[in-house]
DNA sequence: TTGGGCAGGTTGTCATGTCAACTATGGTAG
DNA sequence: CTACCATAGTTGACATGACAACCTGCCCAA
């Protein structure tokens, strides 16, 4: 009756593989969370944005460098929009323009020793180089199609 | 103005991490979702369930086992029994046993393959021994309070 | 010019997660 | 016995995610 499931062994590989990015996910998130309001996915969203000059960019490209789909962005950004973090511009009738806005910046800034020092104590103090190095070789060879 | 932040090849880091267990974990979902209709974490509870003989489990001993919050699996566990995948059971008043229902064993033992062949070509296949040994180590060390 | 196709976004619906507040039961100290 | 208190679960509200259906400008070919 039992059709052939993982091994034991291949179960805990893919346990601990779960657990590996719940656990540390979960404690980043907290830490912005409590320090400072932001959810994970809004100091990402705030990140990217900051990160070209302008701190503007077109939604389209936002979602590509994110990796996420036009939709779940779209719903994202019109919360932030409504908590003040985002602004939305239309640059001609169909392409938008995702503005970070004052309040936005400020919140990012605050935001950014809470998160630097987290993900170094819950994450990169906790691993080797070669550890480091291996989390993102894998992570390149993971996110290849196929 | 702009308070110290991580540094690109920190970031770098950062990103490859999240996006490994994204990835991954989309795709193993998508996979037993398209060929049997339940999710990842209805896969995750009934194989949890069936896991010990009797496909029966005191709640809180599940939410242990899942390192789960115990309203999130209340909540997961409303919908599987709306569902039919599994009863509630009340051992004494206060206890809840969680019950893996015919159903419910049935399309656990559907989806085992499925999820086993996903997990294979989408993780274990693509990484050499070392980087699935890595995996657990790390994820061992992550897991780790403080 | 015009008829579509397609790209860029939005929206609705539902599943999943998190947090905090709340209920109820079982055990235990006096 | 009685007053607590810790344990086991539930619930409501809200944020996040996935998917599919749906608009609407833009462009291009006939």
């Amino acid at each position: 009756m039992s059709t052939k499931g993982l091994s034991p062994h291949e179960v805990r590989v893919w346990h601990a593989f779960l657990l590996m990015g719940e656990d540390v996910l979960g404690r980043v998130g907290r830490d912005i969370a409590q320090a400072t309001g932001l959810s994970g996915p809004e100091f990402g969203v705030l990140s990217r944005l900051a990160a070209i000059g302008k701190g503007e960019m077109r939604q389209q490209a936002l979602a590509r460098v994110m990796t996420w789909d036009k939709s779940r962005l779209s719903h994202q950004l019109t919360r932030m929009q409504q908590r003040g973090l985002i602004e939305r511009r239309y640059a001609n009738g169909k392409t938008v323009l995702v503005v970070l806005t004052k309040p936005g910046r400020e919140k990012l800034e605050a935001a950014r020793p809470i998160h630097a020092e987290s993900v170094r104590r819950n994450l990169l103090s906790r691993l080797t180089p070669e550890q480091v190095d291996t989390i993102v070789r894998v992570s390149n060879l993971l996110g290849e199609e196929g």
